[in-house]
DNA sequence: AATTACTGTTCCATATATGGCACAATTTTT
DNA sequence: AAAAATTGTGCCATATATGGAACAGTAATT
C-alpha cells in the first residue's frame, strides 16, 4: 500500500458524497483529491467509485473498501487524540531519577505537595547512585550534584549550590589529632564516594585565598552518602558529605566538622533533562515545581546555602 | 493529520525495532523514514520514540499511540485485501440488465450453466424495457437491441443478428385482407414498441433492392414485446417483433407473417458495459460467457438467423 | 586497541506531486 | 429558454518531497 491517507480521503469523499465537499472539508483541491482516488484505484486495479458530473456511486468493492478506510479514519484519529490527550493539561507519568540521599531528604518533602497540586500525574522516582543515561533509563528528569554539567544535548538548571565539608567522629579526631591544615589528614583513614574517574582527591581552599590539593586512598568507596555518613559516625575515617546531611549529626555530637577554616568546592544540584521541542505538560510542571520549591525544601532540611557554608 | 501514512510506518519503525530495518523492510530509504517519523513527532509536538545511536526506546505517548498506529495498519491491509478477493477469481455480484423478452428467452436458458461453473458469482438481472444509463443504474453489462451502440463511453459487444418481420392473427389477415405491398398495410391498427423519439416507422426492402418507408399511429404502444405479441395474436393489428418470439405462434397458427417478401432492418443484440480498466473477473467471465453461449442460446430457442431472414 | 559494521540524522540536487485554471457535462435558477 | 452554478477531470508551471551520499556516534569483532 503506497499511500494510507488515499483511504481516509476515499472515506471522505464517499461521506461527503462528492469530490468537491470532501475537498472543501479537508482543505484540499479537488483535483488533488480526484487524483489521488484514481490514483488508489489503478494501483488496487479496481473501480471504488463510479461517477458522473453530478452524482458518485460506490461499486460493490468500494462499499466493502469504504468500511475499512472508516476503520483507518477512527483509528487515525484515535491516534492524535492520544497526544492532545497528554497535552491539553499535566497528565501521565514522569520519571525522575535522582541520587538516594537528595531523595531521601529533599524530594520526598516536596513530592507530596507536587502530587496533590496534580491529581494525573504519577511520579516514578528512579534512585540510584550511578551516572544515568537519560535516555536508556527512558527518564525525564534526573537531578544530579555536579560543579558543571558539560552534556550539550541535556538541558541543565541549577538548583541549589550543595556546600561539602569534612566530618569526622569526636572519637577520630582525638585519636588522629585535630588537623590544622589538610596535610594533617594524610595519616587519617578516608572515606569516599565512588568517582568513575578513580582520581581521589580534595581541593581545598584556605580563608586567606590559599589552595591546596590532597590525594588520598580511600578506605571505604561506596555510593550512597547515608553509608559514608554511618561509616564516619561508627569511626572509619574522614569523609566530604554535603553539610546539610550532617547538621543532625553534628548537633548529636557524633560527627564534627573537620577544617572548618577550609572550603571544598562547592557543588551544585542540578537538575537535567534532554533537549526535547514537545517537553509534556507532566514533565514541564514538575520542572516547574522543582525550581520553585527545592530550595525551600533544601532551608527545610538545612541544607547548607553560602551562608552557612 | 497530515498523513496517515506515517501511522503505519512508525507501526513499522517500532516492530522492526529500528529505522533501518523497517525501511529495508517498507522498501523505502532510512532518510526518509527518519525525516517523516520526526515530522510526525512535531505535526503532534509529541516524542514518540527516544533515540540512541543504537536502540530506540518509545515513550509512554508512543505507546499509546502504537496501538492505534496498529489498528490502521490492519485496516489498510483488510481494505486491500478486499480488492485482492474480488480480483484473483470470479467472484461477488454481477447486475446485468435486459429487456424482458431477451432475459425470458434468451438468458434464462443459459443462466444455470453460468452459476453453476461460477459457484462463487451472484447474478442480479435487471429486467427493463426501458434504456438504462448503465451508471447511474449500477449495471456492470446490459443487453440491447439497437442496429449500431453510439455512446463512445461504452464498449459493445454484437451478440446476434435480431431480425424483425410483421405479424398478424389470421384472423386480421382475413378482416384487412393479405397485402402484397407495405402500402396496402395503410389502413391496419397498429402496434409498436414505445420509442422516445416518437416517430413510428416502418423501412420497408423488397428482395429486389426497392425501398419504402412508411409511417404508421400505433393503436397500442407499449414497452413489452411480449405484451405485443399477445395483443397481435388476439387480433389487435400487426407488429413487427423478432422473428424468434414468435415462431412458436406461427406454428400454433396464432400468427402469420405479413408481407414475408419485404424485410426490415436486422436489429442487432449488443451487449455494452462500461469502459474500465478493473474490470473485475466476475465481470469478465459473465461478459465472455454471453459471447460464447448467447448464439446457442438464440439457435435452442429459434431465434432468427441471417439464414431463416 | 584498533577495526569493522551498523545506527539515525543531515544535506541538497533531482524527481515527484501539487493545485490553480480551464473545460465539458449537468443541474438549478432566473 | 437562457444563464448561472456546480460537478469531476486534464493540464502544466511550480513547489514539495525524495533518497543517495556523507557523517557522527556506538557496538561488536578482531
Amino acid at each position: 500500500m503506497k499511500d494510507i491517507t488515499n483511504l481516509a480521503w476515499f472515506a471522505h469523499v464517499v461521506e461527503h458524497g462528492s469530490f468537491s465537499g470532501a475537498a472543501r472539508a479537508l482543505g484540499v483541491p479537488k483535483s488533488t483529491l480526484s487524483r489521488r482516488i484514481a490514483d488508489l484505484e489503478d494501483e488496487l486495479g479496481v473501480r471504488l467509485l463510479n461517477r458522473t458530473t453530478r452524482k458518485l456511486y460506490l461499486t460493490d468493492v468500494g462499499r466493502e473498501f469504504l468500511v475499512h478506510c472508516q476503520t483507518v479514519v477512527a483509528a487515525a484519529e484515535a491516534a492524535e487524540q492520544v497526544t492532545h490527550f497528554v497535552q491539553e493539561k499535566p497528565r501521565g507519568k514522569v520519571r525522575i531519577s535522582s541520587p538516594y540521599a537528595i531523595s531521601q531528604s529533599l524530594l520526598v518533602s516536596i513530592m507530596p505537595g507536587f502530587l496533590a497540586r496534580y491529581p494525573d500525574v504519577q511520579i516514578d522516582l528512579v534512585m540510584t547512585n550511578k551516572p544515568v543515561n537519560l535516555i536508556e533509563e527512558q527518564v525525564d528528569i534526573a537531578l544530579r550534584v555536579r560543579s558543571t554539567i558539560e552534556d550539550s544535548s541535556l538541558i541543565a538548571r541549577e538548583l541549589l549550590p550543595s556546600a561539602s565539608a569534612l566530618f569526622a567522629s569526636p572519637e577520630c579526631v582525638t585519636r588522629y589529632g585535630l588537623p590544622e591544615h589538610p596535610l594533617d589528614l594524610s595519616d587519617w583513614p578516608t572515606l569516599s564516594m565512588h568517582y568513575s574517574s578513580g582520581r581521589y582527591q580534595w581541593s581545598f581552599t584556605s580563608q586567606h585565598g590559599e589552595s591546596v590539593t590532597m590525594n588520598y586512598q580511600p578506605r571505604l568507596i561506596t555510593d550512597d552518602l547515608w553509608v559514608l555518613r554511618e561509616a564516619a559516625a561508627e569511626h572509619q575515617g574522614v569523609v566530604s558529605l554535603p553539610v546539610y546531611l550532617c547538621r543532625d549529626y553534628v548537633e548529636q555530637g557524633r560527627l564534627v566538622r573537620v577544617l572548618p577554616e577550609w572550603r571544598l568546592p562547592v557543588g551544585k544540584l542540578h537538575m537535567v533533562y534532554p533537549y526535547r521541542r514537545g517537553l509534556l505538560p507532566a514533565v514541564r510542571v514538575l520542572i516547574d515545581y522543582l525550581i520553585e520549591f527545592m530550595p525551600g525544601a533544601a532551608g527545610l532540611a538545612g541544607l547548607a546555602t553560602d551562608s552557612d557554608a
